[in-house]
DNA sequence: CAGGGTAAACTTACGCCGTAAGAATCATCA
DNA sequence: TGATGATTCTTACGGCGTAAGTTTACCCTG
């Protein structure tokens, strides 16, 4: 009958096939579908086999978290360190939107890869290029990403309006009147607001 | 033998109760320990008892993170808008650090609870005694919010300097010398620098 | 080409998990 | 007292992560 391989279009297994696939299936279908006998289904492949290029489901994880930090387009710190910091939140937002079901883990997991370490690098030379000492352009880079993820993750707990629709006008006047105005404010919006904010509050600060 | 209540001390066990037990077991073991057997046990119950004061796991998760917002100090608005933001903030800021491992809980789920809604009423009156109107206002309150919820995500995935430790100085000068620099500022410093940078920009926005 | 070594995949099994369904117990009040 | 409704326990099912051992396919070296 050929050996089991010939069966199946399994081939040769590699932990980045794997992560990626994971990454899909996550995003169709949600983290709790995200087993490992589910994702080894989705390779043609037994959910054993997948210990053979991970050593533990906690390390599919951080490898999700890693795929989604690989994803951060290079900030363009050129113009100006104001301008660089509003690629670097914008392209950070952007990797995190692309992929919303992953978002729960970057609050649970360390993101210190390569990849991000040389985001990070590249970040504090075009703030040193700037003049900002790189203890304070590590604070910066700090208050820009811990805003970001923040953004996203309260941004992304399901749509506001479905949220406010149902608030009590009597109990809760102000908050019912702001909620009305909610749909003309998209989530960029919103987003551009406050990062414009902090980044003229960082501006100020030096 | 007398009946199985009276060998076990748990009389009148209510929904409150379980999700208090609850969040003593996240705080001490971990999410990963809480699950609905184990809770049972800790409050002297089977596991199914629990279904009769909550629905579901889902459920239970979701009164965490309703426990965890109503913890919340109420901020104070008397002085100025900006000193109310500031206690909003710093009062969400404690209450996620003084339960650090549901903070990934606040990733995955809404935390529109009515007791957060009556803090968010307050703020909104607060801003709007300051002249600010209630749309802007809840901007404001969101990127507030998303700010600290993203500091607290990013500065508990470990201490960062155990994952600058291992830094290579020769291929990441900068973070490596920013890295150095980190055990001077504590995380607090960071965080108020941050927040003052973001209500400064938001200050000069209106 | 023979045969052994190795990496990759499979099989089986264990103890957890969330929870559906139903039986047993207790508290309360007519 | 005896019924009623709330509370708890028992049992069972399918799925989970993964430890342990087995089988297969390929690549060397002789």
């Amino acid at each position: 009958m050929a050996g089991r391989r010939t069966q199946g279009q399994s081939a040769g297994l590699t932990r980045e096939a794997v992560l990626r696939a994971a990454v899909v299936l996550a995003d169709r279908e949600g983290l709790k579908a995200l087993s490992m006998r589910r994702l080894g289904a989705e390779l043609g492949v037994e959910a054993m086999t997948l210990y053979h290029h991970l050593p533990s489901k906690d390390a599919l994880l951080d490898g999700l978290v890693e795929q989604l930090v690989a994803g951060v387009a290079a900030p363009q710190f050129e113009a100006s360190w104001q301008e660089g910091l509003r690629s670097y939140a914008v392209g950070l937002r952007s990797a995190l939107l692309a992929h919303p079901n992953l978002v729960p883990l970057i609050a649970s997991r360390p993101a210190v890869t390569a990849q991000n370490l040389q985001v990070m690098e590249a970040a504090l030379q075009g703030l040193a290029a700037a003049g900002v000492e790189p203890a304070d352009a590590l604070d910066v880079l700090y208050a820009v990403s811990g805003f970001v993820v923040g953004h996203v993750v309260t941004a992304s707990e399901g749509d506001p309006v479905d949220h406010f629709a149902a608030i009590d006008a009597g109990e809760f006047p102000l908050l019912a009147k702001a909620a009305a105005a909610v749909p003309d404010r998209d989530a960029d919006t919103r987003f551009t607001f406050a990062l414009d904010a902090l980044l003229k509050g960082l501006d100020a600060g030096r």
